[in-house]
DNA sequence: TTTAAAAGTTAGCTATGGCTAATAATTTAC
DNA sequence: GTAAATTATTAGCCATAGCTAACTTTTAAA
């Protein structure tokens, strides 16, 4: 599950320090983020259009296409997509399953924000930056709540 | 309050499509968190000891000390911190409304998954991850929500 | 008071994630 | 079928955020 290198980890964790167990998971956390919006968005893009084009995705995500061709490389180096130059891009079986796992997340914290109150827009925007960091514990309570609070 | 550089903006938003604004959004909070991470920390060991010493938010954050030495040169950069060499640091009124209003969610976000349901620790963990993320009117909701859900 | 330990800094490495400018490939239009 | 427009890539820049190794300063101990 974790495609993670981890390249500038420390020989020895810095500390053990109970207080830095949550900074150590949000910037673990962080380092996934992007994969996990790309993966997401190529996704959805493949399901609306039947295709994700680096075009789209920059467009989508607010960022030039070199950016995007960058982006694309990690991700293909880490197994979550395929491609070939000047052509679309096709998510991997792990690229796949890290997607349903994300839209499932993001599904599940946007319904519990708007179910909460918050108006449509505000909910999306909110639940794109809440998805990457809620644990399946708090997971469990939003959807239970959103079901029926 | 935006003490921020922005130098890798584009000359022209790249993009004004409606979908985009949620990653524009998550990427704008992004490049603040570290910054709120450190602030938030400084004000409590200050609080906690009397003084923020990079040994101390080295350990705290699980990160080494060289890390912490070219961050706080960034928050000092930005105007948030005060600094000697080899002396402790020091919040400037900026930084200081920083840390307020970084407590002040951050108690938010942990009252309220408290309140949901969730255990000390992960709520802990969670709480750090989200706090960055939830817009003004989400807070209110999670207030409103665990002061007398 | 001198020396050893701890703390902090500097230098230099890697990788990410933005950007622009220039180039290459592919599509589209004529 | 060629020319123009769009799309994609490459090269090269900057800043952030981590790391180790080596060095300096400060603090603590003997």
């Amino acid at each position: 599950m974790t495609h993670d290198p981890n390249l500038a980890a420390p020989a020895e964790p810095p500390s053990s320090d109970n207080r830095s167990e949550a900074f150590q998971g949000v910037r673990e956390a962080r380092r996934n983020e992007l994969a996990e919006d790309y993966v997401e968005l190529i996704a959805e893009l493949i399901h609306e259009h039947g295709e994700a084009r680096p075009v789209a995705i920059a467009a989508r995500l607010g960022v030039r296409a070199p950016t995007v061709t960058k982006a694309l490389d990690r991700l293909a180096r880490e197994g979550l997509i395929t491609r070939e130059p000047y052509r679309s891009v096709f998510l991997t079986e792990e690229g796949h399953a890290l997607a349903r796992e994300c839209r499932r997340r993001h599904e599940i914290v946007l319904r519990f924000l708007i179910r909460l109150g918050l108006d449509a827009e505000t909910a999306e925007r909110d639940a794109e930056g809440i998805e990457h960091h809620v644990s399946e514990q708090t997971l469990a309570l939003f959807a239970a709540y959103a079901d029926e609070g």
